[in-house]
DNA sequence: TATCCGTGGTA
DNA sequence: TTACCAAGGAT
């Protein structure tokens, strides 16, 4: 859920799906179309199928617990890098290297002294994140907190709260003059008349509504018809809709 | 590797 | 008002 969302938009949904399926064979047992469901608008539902198929996989090859390898972790559907890194380290203690985007922030600014990090992770990044890690397990794992919530409430994107910052003394970017940002443009995401934003009226439009909804529902709801019918079947192949009947559609 | 995958709060 | 951008992943 924390995939590119913020935690204040999350927990409300996060809690409510906890108290429903609050293990993996729990959410395996239902419905696809009961993960979409619940999760709302926290956006890029592929996320919540994605989940589902991560919860029947934990059942099926790991007998419904959640596993501490972090090879294991990150051959579940929608567990990359990051989160397979962050699950091993948070849950586990185990010692790994936790690179999301704050964590990238803290150490561009207070290390090599830049403001932003590059678009994509670097190889050096990676080597430098992997240098700093302390040696233990257990102490890994308050290193990878610490730093990620140090970007998260102190070092943050824009306006970052210098004044509370614990490390000011150390930090590369403040004795550098806090000079700005001259990388390449960090690409903008357009939303009006795409294709998201298409896809996700449709789906929209079946999250609201308990029983299977009539074709004419989704044309109402986006006029265009080459994008509509394009973006309607397109969520059906991705699993997020399902056709019922020869005119109407629900979430699976 | 560049691009696509939603959504909403904020400055 | 319009950008920016938020605990990334898959292709």
């Amino acid at each position: 859920m924390l995939q590119q969302t913020p935690v204040a938009r999350v927990l409300p949904v996060y809690e409510r799906w906890l108290d429903e399926w609050p293990r993996p064979a729990d959410l395996a047992a239902v419905p696809t179309g009961a993960a979409v469901r619940a999760w709302g608008r926290l956006g890029y539902p592929r996320r919540a199928l994605r989940l589902h198929a991560a919860a029947t996989a934990i059942v099926e090859r790991h007998d419904g617990v959640v596993p501490e390898e972090y090879a294991d972790l990150v051959a579940l559907p929608g567990v990359g890098d990051y989160t397979a890194a962050a699950v091993a380290s948070f849950a586990y203690r185990r010692r790994h290297v936790v690179l999301d985007t704050n964590v990238r922030r803290v150490l561009a600014r207070t290390v090599s002294g830049v403001e932003f990090p590059a678009n994509a992770v670097t190889r050096a990044e990676r080597d430098l994140a992997s240098g700093l890690l302390p040696d233990d397990g257990p102490t890994a794992a308050a290193w990878a907190v610490a730093t990620m919530e140090l970007g998260a409430t102190v070092c943050v994107a824009a306006s970052p709260r210098c004044a509370a910052c614990p490390v000011t003394e150390l930090c590369a970017w403040r004795r550098a003059g806090y000079p700005a940002y001259d990388g390449p443009p960090r690409r903008g995401q357009a939303y009006d008349g795409t294709d998201r934003q298409c896809r996700g009226r449709l789906l929209g439009v079946l999250r609201d509504s308990h029983e299977p909804v009539p074709h004419r529902r989704l044309v109402e709801a986006w006029p265009g018809e080459e994008q509509r019918e394009r973006c309607l079947q397109w969520l059906v192949a991705d699993g997020l809709v399902a056709q019922v009947g020869a005119d109407a559609y629900a979430l699976p």
